[in-house]
RNA sequence: GCUGACGUAGCUCAAUUGGCAGAGCAGCUGAUUUGUAAUCAGCAGGUUACCGGUUCGAUUCCGGUCGUCAGCUCCA
């Protein structure tokens, strides 16, 4: 293998070619070339690559500092080592199972009986500090396969074995340890790199948190505790971070929920249950309205249906048999007929079409519901507004041809797109949900699915729509185009869906009479632009930080008198803003102006309309907006046309 | 559901080793009549989530239940 002796030709990045012994590691390079920035990994024809790895053949090769991406990851990859480490310092019975970077930082998934807590964060530090300070050389050493499985036999641990076999299944022709420091010393790991060349690099180490985590995301399988840390070249960095999640933390829209006053979730109500409150309710309105407006232009029809329906409606639907265990049970009556809360409206809407008979002629038939819908998600995953177990789903269902298709699934496409654009959503990723063909959690004929993940697949391609296809993530009844978008945190929330589904329209046996004079089985739609509104409007509020453009802001003027004096013509002012449909009201509080300012500016509030002797002398009004701007004092007809151009520009589409 | 942490006034948070539960904001009352991000004073507000245990005495220690948070698993 070794080839000492001979010379390697290197061209870098920037073109320069370097002729170089062989064995010559990346950081000479960096030494002998003078590279600008402070490079901790290196690309070696597109691979990521040890800086003290040396180089054997003729490569291009690249170099990446603290700040690029691939720096960082291996910074934290190195940094999860060195976290590894002083944990089995710590804790001698910890079995180690697996340790990447991450989009933020880091984790080790470990085997150990004793819990680890958030107490204990210090002391791993501690020891990562003194692991840090040692500057020890991250240094790789490969082993044949026969060789490494025997050494992972003698630590006696099984994830690491299954580690390396897996790297064997997936090609590996050689396993890699790194060792932090000398080998047969120091501590070492199963990996495959690539790391920092020393401990040193990681400037900024944090342990951020600790949860449960399974071996290969399987819940019948070992337990393991997941610690999660972050690391960054500098302190300023890490800070800066930190900083950043702190106002992340303020931005979460149950806190900002809170204090604008748009929804509470009680105890005594019901884990997951959202209660609207009048602001929220005025918001949620206003997104119903809008949303209203568009599906009656574009043909929908506006149907209202029970939350309840008989256990076999769901029967023949599919949704008990599929999902008994994510539903609230039953409701049982004394002559045993049982009712379920409803999971989703589709059924329902199949029996609105199945009332009539139709004609091709008449397809599509477009049903459009706010429909409230149940689902008992498990106590764990529920989260403010965005994961309960009550809500609205802006939804519909069209019913068509086979040969309308794709003309509606483009539409509706169109429409989640439409959609977005007015919310300004710019952050949002399509996902192709496709069945999973190895699982039996799907209903109907594969041949069926194919066309229909085909048909989705080809009109996304033709909208020239970047997507990822995800299999395993469709509805049990067909596949699916979902729009998500990320929270403050950066989670990920499927917001507006569209699926196509060749199946319910099968099982509830549903028809139309086409030109031929013969019965015909429609094709369905299911979409929801918002998903559903409590998701959405959590949405809503961190993207716009609780500051609602004019248009949708639950309160869109405050009138504040300067003192008691005005509050008869601020009272009316308010009147009659509120006849003219603006969403207004009035703060008659014996309070200082300035005080009533602030609490509307913390309410966030786009609109305050000041008056004092002048407005009143003179029958006006004095903007001031949020951003703090002051206006002169407009008139009764000037005020309106300007409240009208504050509704037209602050929408972001139309 | 699992692992861990947490639960004190409407909200945000205090309370030495187990020793009478406190502050700011909000609320109420009064005074003040205010011109662009907090006027002043007073009052009231609590079965310390709930249930049980240890103790002379529990917000504090222990057990259980419920809820919240983070992650895992799940997500029609």
């Amino acid at each position: 293998m070794t080839q000492q002796h001979d010379t390697i030709q290197i061209t870098l990045e920037d073109g320069t070619r370097l002729d170089v012994p062989s064995g010559t590691t990346p950081l000479e390079l960096v030494e002998r070339a003078g590279v600008d920035v402070e490079p901790v990994i290196a690309v070696v024809d597109g691979e990521l690559w040890d800086l003290t790895r040396p180089l054997e053949r003729d490569a291009t090769v690249g170099f990446r500092d603290a700040q690029s991406e691939e720096g960082l990851y291996a910074l934290r990859h190195s940094a999860a080592h060195v976290m590894a480490e002083a944990i089995c310092r710590l804790w001698p019975d910890a079995k180690l199972a697996y340790g990447p970077p991450t989009e933020n930082g880091f984790y080790y998934d470990i085997y150990l009986e004793e819990p680890i807590s958030s107490d204990d964060f210090p002391r791993i530090q501690k020891e990562m500090q003194k692991i840090i300070a040692e500057k020890r050389p991250f240094t790789r050493v490969e082993l044949p396969p026969e060789v490494a499985m025997d050494r992972l036999r003698e630590e006696d641990n099984k994830y690491k074995l299954d580690n390396a076999e897996r790297a064997l299944e997936a090609g590996d022709g050689v396993l890699s340890f790194y060792v932090t420091g000398t080998p047969g010393e120091n501590w070492e790991d199963l990996c495959r790199g690539p790391h920092v060349p020393h401990t040193g690099y990681i400037g900024a180490p944090k342990v951020m948190s600790v949860a449960a985590s399974h071996w290969h995301g399987d819940v019948n399988s070992d337990q393991f505790q997941r610690v999660y840390g972050t690391a960054f070249r500098t302190k300023a960095e890490l800070k800066e971070y930190l900083n950043r999640l702190e106002a992340a933390k303020q931005r979460d829209h149950r806190v900002v929920g809170q204090k604008l006053g748009l929804f509470t979730i009680d105890e005594q109500v019901g884990p997951g249950l959202i209660l609207w409150k009048p602001r929220g309710g005025r918001l949620r309105q206003v997104l119903q309205d809008f949303l209203t407006g568009e599906l009656v232009r574009r043909g929908y029809q506006v149907v209202f249906t029970p939350h309840i329906g008989k256990i076999d409606l769901y029967k023949t639907s599919g949704h008990y048999p599929f999902y008994a265990d994510s539903q609230f049970p039953p409701i049982s009556l004394e002559d045993g007929e049982q009712y379920l809360l409803k999971p989703m409206n589709c059924p329902h809407h199949i029996k609105i079409f199945a009332s009539d008979h139709y004609s091709y002629r008449d397809l599509p038939i477009r049903l459009a519901e706010f429909g409230t819908v149940y689902r008992f998600e498990q106590s764990g995953e529920l989260q403010g507004m965005t994961r309960v177990r009550g809500f609205t789903q802006d939804d519909a269902h069209i019913f068509c041809t086979p040969e309308q298709v794709r003309d509606e699934f483009r539409a509706t496409v169109e429409l989640v797109q439409f959609v977005f654009r007015t919310f300004g959503f710019d952050d949002v990723s399509i996902r192709l949900s496709l069945r999973d063909p190895n699982s039996d959690k799907y209903a109907g004929d594969p041949a069926l699915w194919d066309r229909a993940e085909r048909e989705l697949r080809e009109v996304l391609e033709d909208m020239g729509i970047d997507f990822r296809a995800e299999e395993g993530e469709a509805a049990f009844y067909g596949p699916k185009v979902d729009f998500v978008v990320r929270d403050v945190i950066g989670r990920r929330w499927q917001l507006g869906t569209v699926q196509l589904d060749y199946n319910l329209p099968e099982r509830f046996g549903i028809q139309y009479i086409g030109a031929d004079n013969q019965a015909h089985r429609p094709v369905m739609i299911h979409r929801a632009p918002f998903g559903s509104m409590e998701r959405f409007v959590a949405i809503l509020i961190e993207h716009y930080n609780g500051a609602f453009p004019y248009w949708l802001a639950p309160e869109q003027v405050r009138v504040l008198p300067v003192s008691d004096k005005h509050a008869e013509y601020a009272a009316d002012l308010g009147r009659r803003l509120i006849d003219r449909g603006v969403r207004a009201e009035t703060d008659l509080r014996s309070e200082t102006l300035s005080k009533k300012i602030r609490e509307a500016q913390k309410m966030k509030i786009p609109v305050m309309l000041i008056v004092g002797d002048q407005e009143v002398e003179s029958g006006t009004a004095s903007p001031r907006l949020r951003s703090g701007e002051q206006l002169d004092a407009l008139d009764w007809a000037a005020l309106l046309a300007f409240l009208d151009e504050q509704d037209r520009d602050s929408r972001g589409s139309v």
